[in-house]
DNA sequence: GGATGTTGGTTCCCATTGGATACTAGGGAA
DNA sequence: TTCCCTAGTATCCAATGGGAACCAACATCC
């Protein structure tokens, strides 16, 4: 890979790592998984909404990323531990700059949408 | 809106910014407004293999949301800029710190992959 | 003077994706 | 016996994403 990172070409691989980010599911597992481990049900129960054919999809290209690590023990039934990897640790971090600027300022969001409804239903 | 933000509620507005954030297409067009005032097709060009639907439909979620501005002036062809506002300005720095995440950890995402693939394929 | 290119989009169609539901195995509990 | 638990996979359908064509109104090229 000779060229610099350039998030704007589709071939750079620092594409890749936006488009990530650029999964909502994803972003949830990394929030939930720095606070504790936990294994594939619970991450279920705590992400509303999500199906398990996406947690499944999520936690395995979170893992291939390098971001999390996987642990099963042979209990019955199977018991499957997730927790964030030192590398995941310092994404996670940075993920959590931006939910709080969600939790910050999705005030002033509602009310630029709001407007902009009003605006269109007018015109 | 009684219950505190909580981005694992699907119902819960936080959730909708999050979703925006998931949005790459949006992360990119922030990214390049936060440096200057661009016109459609400027950022067209910029943002290798958009396509000028997902342009159009970016720009116009990203306007209704509050965090770009646009201006159309009745020249021929017609000139359309747009522009951070300050809302947008105060998110594009914390998707700043996102793309710089990237950037520096690319090469570590990478080996993982590799490593994982190796796993994979010996399994 | 017709073809082409410019502007900022919209519309149509198809491929890919996302999500809901059902199913797996191997036991424990009612 | 039937249901529930574990951590997923398989299947099907709806929604989404992207490619290409099209739009008006003009400037420039040949």
């Amino acid at each position: 890979m000779l060229h610099r990172p350039d998030a704007f070409d589709a071939r750079c691989p620092t594409r890749q790592v936006l488009d990530r980010i650029g999964d909502k599911w994803a972003v949830l597992v990394l929030i939930l998984l720095e606070q504790e481990t936990l294994r594939f049900n619970a991450l279920r129960r705590r992400i509303d909404s999500i199906s398990q054919k996406m947690l499944s999809q999520t936690l395995k290209s979170l893992e291939r990323d390098g971001l999390i690590s996987r642990r099963a023990f042979a209990t019955v039934p199977v018991t499957v531990e997730y927790s964030l990897t030192p590398l995941g640790r310092t994404l996670a971090g940075t993920v959590a700059a931006l939910t709080q600027w969600a939790e910050a300022h999705i005030g002033e969001v509602e009310d630029a949408q709001r407007r902009y409804d009003r605006g269109e239903a007018a015109a």
